[in-house]
DNA sequence: TCGGTAAGCTGACGGCATGACAGGACAAGT
DNA sequence: ACTTGTCCTGTCATGCCGTCAGCTTACCGA
């Protein structure tokens, strides 16, 4: 599926250079943690690397592709994240307890690749639909989830026939993926974790079923 | 309140200085728009403006600066959005008519102001504070409005005491951002407008009241 | 053991953006 | 016309970008 690691001129990589484009990888995360994207150089990775600006080259096209390459390898990961819907009730408290969950793993997700994220974002909302497709990636695996979810409570006839069920799971999705890349700003805006989640989890609630949980 | 507009080097700007100056302005706001925030270089927005890149530098700082700039103009003009929620009923069908209002007309200023809204979100979400004021200043015209609605409800009994207003507000503005900065997604993954508005406006509804609207 | 071959790395270079300065152009009042 | 203060730009040192030729290192078969 992957192919072969391949350099920019053509070659095949082999362990060392493999090692040294991971090297290379982390190092450009961490700096993408530490400071603004836009000031991200390559010289500043290569030398947090121990190597040189033309190593850097030999692996990647510019600093987007790195990202890209880093934004691919957390998508595949962020796979698992459809386990948070698929499979769950929605109904009675098991119903709450789906809810709760889906938005407890959505946000440590976000959190633990928050850096990393909120390029994609960018690139995104810029229109790169690279960085569109991975976002797409990340993001429908809850989505399709969920307007399943949303479809099935329509044919049960518990959930109003004139919601477009992609239309809510989108919009669900996208507030969930929107509050976790400001969580910070929340806290210091005064608004504790501890209350936003439960929110977070009464929104997707209502929003799935129509309907208030039963605790 | 404004005070005198001055150059980096402390003089006061006159006529001809302020047209340059506001000249620049539009040229990156422009460029923006048209190509990634990464590659917006001083020098294209001074030829753009048909003037130098020293020029430039009289007047900001870095592109930072200038982008500050703009934002801080945007986030005066976005007050307005208060209007949308403020003295507004939340009760039968006037409520689910200022769901839809707040959610078109927070659709409409963003789709406006996407270029530079993203570029606001970005630096919000990488810590840095002065972009963060100057969202915080748009998003809460809306949100303490919404927050007054919501407390409003529950002195009257009709939305559960558990609830954080503020969490609960904050929330739905992040979503409608967030749908906003993403509306050409939508389109593209095939949801269409029409969908999506009734479906956001159902949320806040929900969210506000807690009730199904009544159409 | 010893080349041979391909992988891996870097020094060096032209090109371009940055950011600072000093000096010239320009408008307005006297 | 002269002065004054604003406004713009030519120029320069610095530093990053992105590429190339060429050197070093590792592996492999004879």
């Amino acid at each position: 599926m992957t192919g072969q690691v391949r350099t920019v001129d053509g070659r095949v990589a082999g362990r060392r250079g493999q090692a040294t484009r991971q090297k290379l990888l982390d190092c450009l995360s961490e700096m993408l943690s530490s400071s603004p994207y836009r000031d991200v150089k390559v010289i500043d990775v290569a030398r947090k690397a121990g190597t040189s600006p033309a190593t850097f080259y030999q692996y990647f096209p510019d600093v987007e592709g790195a990202v890209l390459e880093i934004a691919e390898e957390m998508a595949s990961e962020g796979a698992r994240l459809t386990a948070l819907v698929e499979g769950r009730s929605w109904i009675g408290k098991s119903g709450w307890q789906t809810a709760e969950e889906l938005v407890e793993g959505f946000l440590d997700f976000w959190r633990a690749n928050d850096a990393i994220l909120r390029v994609v974002d960018l690139g995104a909302a810029e229109g790169d639909k690279r960085f569109y497709k991975i976002r797409m990636k990340i993001l429908n695996s809850v989505t399709n989830s969920l307007t399943e979810s949303v479809k099935e409570l329509q044919s049960k006839g518990k959930v109003d026939k004139d919601v477009s069920a992609a239309a809510m799971a989108g919009s669900l999705v996208a507030m969930l993926a929107a509050v976790s890349s400001h969580q910070k700003g929340f806290q210091t805006w005064g608004v504790k974790q501890a209350e936003l989640k439960p929110n977070l989890a009464l929104l997707v609630h209502l929003g799935i079923t129509g309907k208030k949980p039963t605790k």
